[in-house]
DNA sequence: CGAAGGCTTGACGGTATTCAAGCATAGTGG
DNA sequence: CCACTATGCTTGAATACCGTCAAGCCTTCG
């Protein structure tokens, strides 16, 4: 069983290995310069842009975030999401002021912090700046796999892809037992992520459970029980994938 | 009809908008930088990397570059191209060491920079690192918009959307003539941009030609005549998207 | 207890893929 | 100059896959 409250976790409460790869003292500091900025924000709504220039970082405490898009008619794509311990950065990095949706898909605790200020930030803690470029870099690695999937590929390789990939995402942050772990998301969002129906997401879900690859108890806590045979439905090599998606060092 | 010869301009030749971005004097030293490290990629051959560490700025001059991933039965899905006049990175940027595909599609001439001399440029020339980080969140935001196709959209609003990105991006460097332009691309390799077979993009693109919103000459000569029909079929804003896939300022 | 939201399943239809064949063009060597 | 090949475009036919519609069920919450 995976933890079943990280949605509500308090900001002290969690382990956040991405951010602990900053050494001890570094870890203090931003913590603090952090903490100033820390908001709440309730499952289901936007997060920041309104009045504020969008010049701002923000940090993932807690909670899922979700980046996504629309078509006219109101079709939705999820591009990524952002997990506690990843931050985006709406003005240079992820979208350039674009028509990207940001939104809280969980209660979620977030650090939205000012451009200047996270260039101060990123001076006095020399490790922060490597560290950004890393989960850019991995944001990226992630878009181009998922890319992928969305072109080529069938409904159960997205799927088999989408589990691994917020699987090793999620171990990442303490948040997996023995490949077993909840996904805060409906039917609906995780076609949405993965470009499928709802009605479609269920019926391949369903599917891998009764070959035994994976089992899902009530609303979403997964349970991958052939994680090879899970990769070879996604047509990935676990090894690569596995380097690729997490910050490194 | 758009010039036909682009793929083999020479390193003088050709209007270069987005480092034309850095006044004059930048561009003079970038050139000359720039020429030193220039080289020739034929069509179809694979770019970089072998022995190389990687850690590599590529400077795209002239011609087409594709950036791709493969799956294990060797169905392709190209990320995204860098047209001359962008540049990728690799090793921060771009994929993080992953199996990320780099090749040239036309014959052309690549700046491959180390990283070290790459932060030289930089603090050399202070508006490189505004327009690199211009150029990243431009990519950001094209491979958004191309998700977003990719998961809900039509084959219709894929090519559509396809046609005009390349459209935008070929005008801003100065090979579109009044929305006539030329992409150096097979059926088959169009398809592996957006998701779909070669059959089915000849067959779409046949479609849009006979209802008299475009227009193909041999080997994909495009003329787009009626730009806002396109858009619709697309499902994009015009104007959101041009301010969205070049760099600005 | 009723309403709302989400999951599950079946039936049906549309869209895209695959297989296959035919045609056009460009390049090659006799 | 003309086979002869290779490559890519085009079109049709058959198939597979996924989306939509619809109904039923369960759980949660007021």
């Amino acid at each position: 069983m995976a933890t079943s409250n990280y949605s509500h976790a308090s900001i002290g409460g969690l382990v956040q290995p991405a951010w602990q790869l900053a050494e001890a003292s570094g870890v203090k500091k931003l913590e603090n310069a952090l903490k100033k900025y820390m908001r709440g924000h309730r499952a289901g709504t936007m997060i920041g842009l309104e009045g504020e220039q969008s010049n701002v970082i923000y940090c993932v405490w807690s909670g899922w975030i979700s980046m996504s898009k629309s078509m006219p008619d109101g079709q939705r794509q999820i591009i990524d999401f952002a997990l506690p311990g990843e931050f985006l950065n709406p003005s240079s990095g992820h979208t350039a002021g674009s028509g990207l949706h940001i939104e809280a898909v969980t209660n979620a605790s977030i650090a939205t912090i000012p451009e200047t200020r996270w260039h101060e930030l990123k001076e006095a803690i020399p490790q922060l700046a490597r560290l950004e470029s890393r989960v850019v870099a991995g944001a990226f690695s992630r878009l181009s796999e998922r890319m992928l999937r969305l072109g080529k590929g069938s409904a159960e390789a997205r799927i088999a892809h989408a589990l691994i990939e917020l699987c090793i995402r999620l171990r990442a942050i303490g948040q997996v037992e023995d490949d077993s772990f909840h996904i805060p998301l409906t039917q609906q969002q995780l076609g949405e992520f993965v470009g499928l129906s709802s009605v479609h997401v269920c019926r391949t879900i369903r599917r891998l459970s009764r070959s035994g690859v994976i089992s899902m108890a009530d609303h979403m806590d997964i349970d991958i029980h052939e994680m090879d045979h899970l990769a070879e439905i996604a047509g990935l090599d676990m090894d690569v994938l596995e380097e690729d998606i997490i910050p490194q060092l």
